[in-house]
DNA sequence: AGCACGCCGACT
DNA sequence: GTCGGCGTGCTC
């Protein structure tokens, strides 16, 4: 018996050694060998099995096998990932290995990380939730690839119901994965399980923040096929784990859980894929489901539960407020309507949150006489005016401080258009100089500890307004917030982008949530430019009816999740390489397609067409059949070209 | 990746 | 003749 190959690191090609006698060659494929090379012991993955000898070279024996869990779907899991985002199938073990055979850590003080927990007093469910318990628990038990969106409105109480169901699931002995859109809510719903399960069970985050003998620890209870809660937002759906019962995804609608750079996986669709292939039961959880997710149910299937009531407090009343009525204001961003709310909570000591999509002083800088705009020479986006007099390139951080002449026409007025949370909060603080201020954006979350006090603070209450951007929206509870003002709501709505009313309105309902936790007058004010469709859907309860009508247009305009919709992007230093290769890659597609079948979009330049120095084209394929989109991209032959070239098959 | 091997130029 | 610097290619 011979098996290939592939060592972790230095040698690329496959190399064949042979099974000695004594091995039990059950699973081993994708398992972890340790074999000779030259006059050393490298570790390596089986890749193919064999009978025959390969070569006519010698071949020498494999030395040692690592313990490996004995997943028995794990290697068609990873081979349809692979398939899918046409990825050798290496890479998916590889990123898990690189975790898991880190340096050997001599520590005997390890203790069992699964910790004896408070008991505490088990919540009695709702009808609502009890309903969905009594639907998915016989699931688990019986083993039944399930699909279910659970579509919970901001506090109703989604947390209970994944709690139920990790306890039953763990005391059948099955391990779960929880997967979150981010790695802080990872952290924060780990030390929330952490602290409330009622049974004693082994929990474990597994991402870029866990240590070293965490991971070792996870990786010996896996591989002894104990039962175990995971919780992550991309890599513990690649763990192979034998004895996987259910899947969580919480925040289904988010982005995150596509990774930012290549190969673009997104850890939900893995899941999901996963879930189908053991034949087990996954719950996505949202409170603005997303609309693929919708479709899902409505074409595929998949089962929809809905949580209408909140656990406490109600929900808000919402206002929205144009911008642009060409009323002279004092302040230009903040109106009376908000204004005045935001006096009203000040008198009562009541907190506000008001958010705003752009982090910085003001948008960008523009001479008056010549309409030069500052723009950063290494990407191809204009340069954010920071409160400290700099010019930041929000992609690449490179930085200047703001010339006092104007780099074309020497003139020295300058024009700051747009408004960003740095202006924003100078400007509440001359509105309400004894008001307690304070920023939380990604400017401030570099400096984590200052973080974690600002909204330390803002829970106990010694903050009376927290201004922010993205980052606030998600995973916190303030019971004092009874006022949310979004001071610019329309902002990303006209973004080219064919799902930017979706997320534009599920990020205005995430916000929007945040109020009225545990008051009963609670308001919302959004403030917009222009009037759009998406305002009339700001209610929670009215969120699904939103589906119907942007479903529509959606198939009008053959877009997901109607149509499939793949993406080649290309990437190169030099500008006039990649105009050509992206032109010649269209030609070559365009030559393959069968034009009834697949459409051809491009190539483009997208937006944001640099990056650090480097250019990037795009090019997209619809379709009603993914595979025609993937066959498409396997054929044509990268090689042929200079340019780096990525395939993200649901972009 | 890491190492052996071999080619070549400089120096004793 | 011998040392060593570096480029090339192989590893089952």
């Amino acid at each position: 018996m011979y098996i290939q190959v592939r060592l972790l690191k230095s040698v690329q090609d496959p190399l064949w050694y042979r099974v000695p006698a004594d091995w039990n060659t059950k699973n081993l494929l994708g398992a972890a060998v340790n074999v000779p090379l030259r006059n050393q012991i490298v570790p390596a993955l089986v890749e193919k099995i064999s009978d025959q000898k390969p070569g006519s070279y010698k071949i020498k024996y494999a030395q040692s096998k690592e313990p490996f869990p004995h997943d028995v779907s794990y290697n068609e899991f990873i081979k349809k990932l692979a398939y899918y985002y046409q990825e050798p199938p290496l890479h998916f073990i590889k990123r898990i290995r690189q975790f898991i055979v880190q340096k050997e850590v001599k520590s005997h003080a390890d203790k069992n990380v699964s910790s004896l927990n408070h008991k505490k007093e088990s919540v009695i469910l709702t009808d609502e939730q009890q309903q969905i318990v009594d639907f998915l628990l016989p699931k688990i038990t019986q083993s039944i690839y399930c699909p279910t969106l659970v579509h919970g409105v901001t506090g109703s109480g989604k947390t209970e119901l994944y709690k139920k169901f990790i306890e039953y699931a763990m005391k059948e002995k099955r391990s779960v994965i929880l997967l979150l859109p981010e790695v802080t809510l990872a952290v924060q719903f780990f030390n929330k399980l952490k602290q409330q399960l009622s049974i004693e069970i082994a929990i474990f985050g597994f991402h870029s923040a866990t240590g070293p003998k965490e991971k070792r620890l996870l990786w010996q209870k896996i591989v002894s096929a104990e039962p175990v809660l995971i919780i992550g937002v991309h890599l513990p759906i690649l763990l192979p784990i034998e004895n996987l019962g259910l899947i969580i995804i919480d925040e289904e609608h988010e982005m995150g859980f596509q990774e930012k750079k290549h190969p673009k996986i997104n850890s939900k669709e893995a899941a999901l894929l996963r879930a189908q292939l053991c034949e087990i039961p996954i719950i996505l959880g949202s409170a603005t489901p997303s609309l693929s997710s919708l479709y899902n149910v409505q074409q595929r299937g998949w089962h929809f539960f809905q949580l209408k009531k909140r656990f406490a407090g109600e929900f808000p009343k919402i206002a929205v407020v144009p911008l642009n009525d060409k009323k002279k204001r004092k302040y230009f961003w903040i109106t009376d309507k908000l204004k005045n709310a935001i006096s009203d909570r000040l008198t009562k000591k009541e907190q506000t949150i008001l958010f705003l999509n752009r982090r910085g002083y003001s948008f960008f800088v523009q001479c008056k006489q010549c309409s030069f705009v500052f723009s950063c020479s290494h990407c191809s986006v204009s340069l954010t005016l920071h409160c400290d007099n700099r010019l930041v390139c929000h992609y690449c951080n490179f930085a200047m401080i703001l010339p006092i002449k104007c780099s074309d026409c020497k003139q020295t007025e300058f024009l700051k258009k747009g408004i960003g949370t740095q202006q924003l909060v100078m400007l509440l603080q001359k509105i309400y100089p004894h008001a307690r201020i304070e920023r939380a954006d990604m400017d401030t979350t570099v400096n984590k500890k200052h973080w974690q006090q600002v909204m330390h603070n803002f829970e106990s209450g010694t903050i009376d307004i927290l201004v922010g951007t993205q980052t606030i929206t998600k995973g916190y509870h303030f019971p004092g917030v009874t006022l949310v003002g979004i001071l610019w709501a329309d902002l990303n709505l006209h973004f080219p982008s064919y799902n930017a009313a979706e997320t534009t309105l599920q990020q205005l309902i995430q916000v929007a949530g945040r109020a009225g936790r545990q008051h009963i007058n609670s308001l919302v004010v959004v403030q917009t430019m222009m009037d759009h469709p998406v305002f009339d859907y700001l209610n929670e309860i009215d969120y699904i009816k939103f589906f119907k009508k942007e479903f529509a247009s959606r198939k009008e305009v053959k877009y997901p999740p109607y149509m499939r919709l793949a993406e080649i992007e290309l990437k190169h230093q030099d500008e006039s390489i990649i105009a050509d290769e992206a032109q010649q890659l269209a030609n070559e597609l365009s030559a393959r397609i069968n034009k009834d079948a697949v459409r051809l979009l491009g190539p483009t330049l997208p937006p944001v067409h640099k990056v650090k120095k480097i250019y990037m084209r795009k090019i997209y394929l619809k379709s009603k059949n993914i595979h025609l989109l993937i066959d498409l991209f396997q054929q044509i032959n990268k090689k042929r070209y200079k340019s780096g070239i990525f395939f993200t098959p649901n972009p």
